[in-house]
DNA sequence: CAGAATCCTCGACGATACTG
DNA sequence: CAGTATCGTCGAGGATTCTG
């Protein structure tokens, strides 16, 4: 994607996988839970149980796991304050509330054209099932 | 992100997991060779082979199956020429093209912040690694 | 040429149990 | 409360072989 931007000639699979910066956002905010957990992060700092609750259905190792990477991807900040019991809070960096801009543009996109991509499924579904494969159907190409 | 995109309450992720738009586009958007696909198709109707070469290394089964969820999810349209060798040609439908937009708007993203979460990623690993883990380091905090 | 079919590896993620 | 540790599953994607 950026190594060939403007010619479409051959593409290094290493150096895409390396260099490609749009690999790398992909990678970062295409998990699972990345997405949710940015949106529950929005209003502001939140404690790790919160988080748990909020984002139902997320185990604590997936939640640790996604808020570590986002951690060491600085989008997001985490505090510590060591009292008994302990208590963490995590909240959004800057880079992260730019990341909520960018997947503000992701949604936009998704809620403009993703009716046309469920009926593009459906459709192709249903060419798969209905048509019992069309054996000799000898249409005069041009 | 749909479901809670004004309020932060909380999150069903079945609800999810069946209506978030987004996440709808990042699953048909984020694996991995299917961006260089979208830009390697950008010039124009391409035949199979072609493709190949020009998204060196990959798998004749990946580059099947990425072309045919595409054309399944309606962004590319696969022409068949019934002749002998067979040849067929894959091109961007016009939701193809608007996945271009997309992908140029995270692009611009990428470009802009990916260098700060290098840096980030650089400085976590260096304070993992680097910091003996501190025991008894008697901070007088505050 | 443009694939289909098969086998295999590897990482993401869930479930569960334990801890400072 | 906020984790860590361990095990198990499941699907994406690569390698290889075969075919109309």
């Amino acid at each position: 994607m950026d190594t060939a931007s403007d010619q479409c000639t051959t593409f290094s699979v290493d150096a895409y996988m390396r260099d490609c910066a749009s690999r790398t956002v992909l990678d970062a905010i295409a998990n699972k839970w990345t997405c949710l957990l940015v949106d529950a992060l929005r209003a502001g700092p939140v404690r790790f149980g919160v988080l748990r609750r909020r984002l139902d259905g997320i185990t604590q190792k997936s939640l640790t796991q996604t808020l570590r990477t986002l951690e060491r991807d600085g989008m997001v900040i985490r505090t510590v304050y060591p009292t008994i019991p302990p208590r963490v809070e995590y909240e959004l960096s800057e880079l992260g509330m730019s990341v909520v801009s960018l997947m503000k543009g992701i949604k936009h996109w998704a809620e403009e054209h993703v009716p046309e991509i469920v009926a593009a499924r459906a459709a192709f579904d249903r060419r798969a099932t209905e048509e019992p494969v069309p054996i000799s159907t000898p249409t005069p190409a041009g």
